[in-house]
DNA sequence: CCGCTATATAACTGCATACTTAAATAGGCA
DNA sequence: TGCCTATTTAAGTATGCAGTTATATAGCGG
């Protein structure tokens, strides 16, 4: 992560994009339980054939999932495991911001009880 | 991961579009070094002030970095080292696809060659 | 208080993208 | 061959954001 050429920042950068939306990221979800073609995720996530095959093609394009055609249907899955630590980390992160809110609430909500016995 | 809720999954969009950005992820690299204020920052990724600041916002309202007013400069630095796992995990995936490709390139290259002796 | 410098915010522009509906593409079956 | 269904792509719209310049805010030194 040091040295990298700009080229490269700009890949990485990609793959976060494709991390960056909640929709692609519910399909990510729906995907951990296994296979899906694009008309069930659809479904599945409200939204139009169409859009979920777009946002399909991101991820593909990302190779964070496979595609596979079998009879007129498109299946997907998985096809980067490293997905679902990358967003324990993160939701680990978000966790640890959320206590430490909750602290700082907490002490203020102390002190103004404290104020108020006065 | 599982069952999160729209809000959350939204949450979880947010933190990766921090870092969906060549830029971003320069600064974040620069801090890696030690802290760094606005200007230097600029300086170093050539862009404006103006520009830099905002990015950095964006960073900090997601609790990547924190920042230490020290008399008119405003001082940055990381907040979450589990950033750099992140980074991390992801350069490992664009590399193993980097290699697949490359793979598939050589024996591409080598059939080419075979029906080129024939 | 006044000017100086550093940072943040406002206003604007250009470009990317998330979504829609409609049209193009492709496989399975009569 | 021709129809039907599933997926992809095109076209259009609305929103968001990265970058700029210009303005506002805040600390420091005279």
């Amino acid at each position: 992560m040091e040295g990298l050429t700009p080229d490269a920042l700009q890949q990485v950068a990609a793959y976060f994009t494709a991390l960056s939306e909640p929709t692609r990221l519910q399909i990510l979800t729906l995907l951990r339980d296994g296979e899906r073609n694009v008309g069930e995720l659809a479904e599945l996530c409200d939204y139009t054939s169409a859009n979920i095959s777009r946002h399909l093609s991101v991820l593909s394009k990302n190779g964070l999932v496979a595609k596979d055609n079998r009879g007129t249907s498109v299946f997907y899955r998985i096809a980067d495991e490293s997905v679902f630590a990358l967003c324990d980390l993160v939701c680990g992160s978000i966790l640890r911001q959320l206590e430490e809110k909750a602290q700082t609430h907490k002490s203020f909500a102390k002190t103004a009880k404290l104020s108020q016995k006065k």
